[in-house]
DNA sequence: GTCTATAAGATGATAGAC
DNA sequence: GTCTATCATCTTATAGAC
């Protein structure tokens, strides 16, 4: 890592969801509340561009402007580092989503749409995306790495965010009746690979479409995906 | 890299695709041809596991039973090996998917269906994924990773992909008349990132669903799709 | 909490023999 | 083409002073 394309990641404001508040940590207002938690912007800034082999702990020491042994003595392992900022937002970001889905199961009743699920379950993700600040993109773009993974992807994802995906999937089948379970399954891996796509925010799409879409406009493209999702959803499911 | 969960990558058997035949090398039968294609096929076995950082060339080396020397003498730089396996496979599976486009096309005439189009677009994915053996299966693996790079994945895949995406893009516009360009990207966007889930062959539905789905089952992954992403195709692509 | 100092090993790359 | 030998550097991690 000897790449200079780094600006210290700043901290996110806390601000709440649509949805409901959040509590957890003393809310100290803005600004990382210490010296671990810009480590923790840092290493999330600097993991999301080139991996956890990527970067040494050198690397996060020197940008941070403090010495490699005091991340030892706040994470452990390198290893440690890492999975504390990946942690560290799953957590807000499954709160959130959980209860995105439950407040729109409360309020649809028996009137459950499938756009409205998967808007209800991609809402979050588009607040911080938008709303979060520099730390929840290099999140997000650490996170689409994460699910590319073959080696350790697969569980680490599954630890974090396969509850808040069994239950949209739920709400999905009540929205799509005689919906073969299979299905369900292989309509949603179509969605999750979009939605992974998008959260990259790689400006691929810039490039192939000559500046025409912007990864950043993330408006667009979770109002396109919705749609996209929704219409897959329902050819896929209707199947007799 | 301490993980040792390799087995070496047995060559590829060159098939042919259904769409044409193809040159390049004296085709020697079967069998890593010399040194440098198993050095390729170790290569890309680990990078398509641990990423281009993840693997040092002492490893590559041991797996392959010879001296890291070789690696610089064939290759030159650690980099040099990495580039050398993602061009291998790109150059054939661009010919092979612009022939499978210009023939739908050249069937097709001006009764083009989009299931069509990104069926088209997709039958020579599904073809090495399913025939080409292990030494293809690491190599989508790893495309699919470095498609979710936002530093050097964006101008990698632009590089190597973007020429035959163009041509599937156009292909669709004919069969959506009175589609917008922007919603032809954003919903390609889409059919992308499903697409490079997909082709990493991660696990991670098989976990998600409890067995029902399997990652590995590629005819099921393709077939459904092609529906789902045929399907939002047409809702993105049809609001007036 | 934060630093200095340093151990113990891994890394990419090259020169040169065969 | 392939190997031996080696360099200069970077790596993670720890012990201990302040």
């Amino acid at each position: 890592m000897k790449d200079k394309d780094l600006q210290v990641a700043t901290a996110t404001p806390a601000p709440r969801t649509r949805v409901q508040g959040r509590r957890g940590r003393p809310p100290k207002s803005a600004g990382p509340s210490g010296t671990s938690e810009l480590i923790l912007d840092v290493a999330e800034d600097l993991f999301s561009k080139h991996g956890l082999h990527g970067v040494s702990i050198r690397d996060v020491a020197n940008e941070a402007g403090v010495d490699t042994a005091l991340l030892h003595y706040y994470f452990g392992t390198k290893r440690g580092l890492f999975d504390a900022v990946v942690k560290r937002r799953s957590e807000i970001l499954n709160i959130d989503r959980m209860a995105s889905l439950d407040a729109y199961a409360r309020e649809a009743g028996d009137q459950l749409t499938t756009e409205g699920v998967i808007d209800a379950f991609l809402q979050p993700l588009l607040y911080w995306g938008e709303k979060g600040g520099p730390g929840w993109k290099h999140y997000f773009a650490l996170i689409s790495q994460a699910n590319a993974n073959p080696v350790w992807g697969g569980e680490t994802m599954a630890r974090y965010f396969d509850t808040v995906i069994h239950r949209l999937i739920d709400l999905l089948k009540e929205s799509l009746p005689g919906a073969r379970d299979e299905d369900l399954y292989w309509a949603y891996h179509n969605l999750s690979g979009a939605l992974t796509l998008t959260i990259g925010e790689t400006g691929r799409l810039d490039r192939l479409s000559d500046g025409l879409c912007r990864s950043g406009d993330l408006k667009t493209a979770y109002t396109v995906m919705t749609r996209f999702a929704a219409a897959g959803f329902r050819a896929v499911c209707a199947r007799a």
